[in-house]
DNA sequence: TTAATTAAATGACCAATGGTCACTTATTGC
DNA sequence: GCAATAAGTGACCATTGGTCATTTAATTAA
């Protein structure tokens, strides 16, 4: 029998770790449901079964939380992107599928500099930017490897699909809740510039430019 | 003497959209200052001279004042570049350097969907996206004329420098005021990760690749 | 000139939200 | 069974975007 279901307090490092990890993986459901603004931490701290003070014992801020969520999810993005470096076609459509696939991912990429670590804490801040960093790092060196490049080629090229994923992220916004209401020109212009078309036809000229 | 040199009430026409472009002027020079979260709707009032109800005689909502700052300062940029869109550098520098001269184009654009859209009304998000797309079409339109292009391809190359332009406005970012306790490899990754680099070298990449 | 009318201006007020802390109480060790 | 420890709680606070009943400047009518 969980923590959770027995409503236990926590008192054991074991006990501790496992209430955190039930308040990051609540709010990644809460995310996934209600998207990024929809979260907030009263209504994160009740779906946990927890009191608002609670929830901050386990958290220190908002933003703290949405950094860890988001390293996690990139890890996980690099991770399943590497088995595909080396051949353009099948880069471009793992890059998208695995950010469409990681849950996440996008959302958090998108607002990942504006706004997560816009309100981080040195102290987070600098784990972040380590972590971001690193990843960044690990899919560069993967990148010479695979393709047998220069390292600076390679972290060049990562580098600028980086930025096209980065740009097309931004598409990847719940669409507006009077959606279907808007006159046919507003809505074709959602069709047609949305995440997915925007990285593959900007990764596929960065790759061929990289040649 | 002005109106709000006066402090008179603005009764006409032409007083009142006089009124409503010294708040927009005031909003820009806040931004210029404070950064984009620096911005209250308060704290614009007061700047403005006027109590926060009257401000609101003028402006919807603070999304709906930074989407008009945005479309502004995007048909600027459009302008601006449009003279440089035949060689390749001139372009790649044309582009950087006109989104830095035109003031908030970068931190308005890098919060465009993930904040300033996503909290539009209906009306303002037909406006704001059809003034959008309106500049990228001319911005196309254009470059298939200068470069001797297919629209086709015009428009896709257009979209590319686009989202490459989108993923490096995130990296035009303030730096957090305790910058200079970062450790050196943190602050390394500020200095090297910026907005123009990001660009630039993105953009090479695909300018190489629409060849 | 004065009174009546119009609408611009005001700021107290409201709701939502991130975050805090004095107090409560479950749990452990003696 | 009792005292000590610390996890848990929720009322409370500050900030902020936005509203509206009331005030009052400016215009018009008498």
């Amino acid at each position: 029998m969980s923590l959770v279901e027995k409503k236990k307090r926590a008192r054991t490092k074991v006990e501790k770790t496992d209430r955190r990890s039930f308040i990051l993986s609540e709010a990644r459901e809460m995310i996934d449901e209600s998207g990024f603004d929809g979260v907030t931490m009263a209504g994160l701290a009740k779906r946990a079964g927890l009191a608002k003070g609670t929830l901050y014992l386990y958290v220190k801020t908002k933003e703290e939380l949405f950094a860890q969520l988001f390293v996690e999810a990139l890890t996980e993005y690099v991770s399943a992107v590497i088995p595909y470096l080396e051949d353009d076609a099948a880069l471009i459509d793992a890059m998208m599928r695995e950010a469409q696939a990681v849950p996440l991912f996008l959302p958090l990429m998108a607002r990942l500099t504006t706004i997560i670590e816009a309100n981080l804490s040195e102290e987070a801040l600098i784990a972040t930017k380590r972590a971001v960093g690193g990843e960044g790092m690990r899919l560069a060196t993967e990148m010479a490897v695979a393709r047998a490049m220069g390292s600076t080629e390679a972290f060049e090229l990562v580098h600028a699909l980086v930025v096209a994923l980065q740009g097309a992220a931004q598409l990847a916004v719940p669409r507006p809740a009077f959606f279907d209401d808007l006159p046919e020109d507003v809505r074709g212009i959602y069709e047609q510039s949305n995440a997915e078309v925007a990285f593959t036809t900007t990764a596929r000229l960065i790759l061929k430019g990289a040649q």
